[in-house]
DNA sequence: TCCCGCATGTGAGCAATGTCAACATCTGAG
DNA sequence: CTCAGATGTTGACATTGCTCACATGCGGGA
């Protein structure tokens, strides 16, 4: 919403950012139906056929919005854990996470969603990748004597957790009052696969 | 695969199972891409707008395969925990939910994909309740003294899991090899949220 | 300063898709 | 036997992703 003026002069000047931002709208607006090629270049003040100097396919412009989302997502988790003591990075965190799934579902479900080709795209696997990361180490702290799987296991919860939420599955639980039991639920995960000897 | 031979009579006589049947093969082997109407109708020997008489729209559509998905996810759960005695039976049950998510990758992700609109659509939402509904029993009796929290816990923890082994976000870990990861990790899981009392 | 190459944008056009309305055909209930 | 409703067909429309040939203009080397 903050850059969409639309452009006047034959050059845009940035529209590859241009593009990825108004995606970014649309995805969050209408669901990943509404995102299409010509209705970004319509957003955009241009052609139909110039989004394709900056994007080979839909997909790869798909990828540049996931990578996007990614980067807002590791933003946000890594806030959290900033002003927190140690042993409760991981909870923090995890609140964090889930939290960002009920704010941007659209955008969070794309992120994991089926055919996106995370395999392919460099930047994107880095985004990915970076933000798991940061997630992974708060998560192995954990449980010292058996990080790897405490990382996979936190990290597990953590994700299926949001999903859960986001297809409200579960009874009576709607985003809105959703807080109290996240909070619940990621101290009891920290307890339990906490340290033994500091429970 | 098994009832594909091509209708010569004007009313082909059970299009309705025929369109179902073919758009889960067609997702089986190209994914959300490929599943279209036109394509389906051309698969069941039929006219483009014959469909539209069995589906309001595509959305419609994919809702009765994502619940013939469900069906078939429930079956395969249920089957797992049948022969096994019911301290075993989540661990069981657990390890056939991941493995279901392995072998239909796009299947699972459909049936968990962003706008499917789960909440309208009263079959789908009967179908996804009843096989959540199963695995949430053998989770709560995980532990008796909290059974709602474990219960989702659980839940969590296998359908997280799947979405990370999907990603192939686990670094060494492909489908492939992630038989005694899975199973390792399941027994962790019931092992700490087991009662204390009987570990 | 001029000029020209290359990145960037345009326009028309193609094949394919989802969906609809008007018409055809079959089938079962009375 | 008949005829109403369910099911299928034809043809059309708007829209989409994408490509190709052409237009434009910015920036760096003469």
């Amino acid at each position: 919403m903050s850059t969409s003026e639309p452009h006047d002069r034959y050059h845009h000047g940035d529209l590859r950012r241009a593009l990825v931002e108004a995606a970014l709208e649309l995805l969050l607006e209408g669901g990943t139906e509404a995102l299409g090629m010509r209705e970004l270049a319509r957003r955009g003040g241009v052609s139909a056929a110039a989004p394709y100097r900056h994007f080979r396919d839909k997909q790869a412009l798909i990828q540049a919005v996931a990578a996007a989302g990614f980067a807002l997502f590791l933003e946000a988790i890594d806030k959290a854990k900033a002003d927190v003591p140690a042993e409760e990075q991981f909870g923090a965190m995890a609140e964090a996470y889930v939290q960002f799934a009920l704010r941007y579902p659209r955008l969070y479900r794309l992120m994991f969603s089926s055919e996106l080709g995370k395999f392919e795209d460099k930047e994107l696997r880095r985004a990915a990748d970076a933000a798991y990361e940061s997630l992974a180490v708060a998560a192995a702290r954990q449980d010292p004597e058996a990080p790897g799987e405490a990382a996979i296991s936190a990290w597990a919860f953590v994700h299926g957790l949001s999903m859960l939420l986001l297809d409200e599955q579960l009874l009576g639980v709607s985003a809105a009052n959703a807080e109290p039991l996240i909070r619940k639920l990621t101290r009891r995960q920290a307890r339990r696969f906490g340290n033994p000897r500091s429970a």
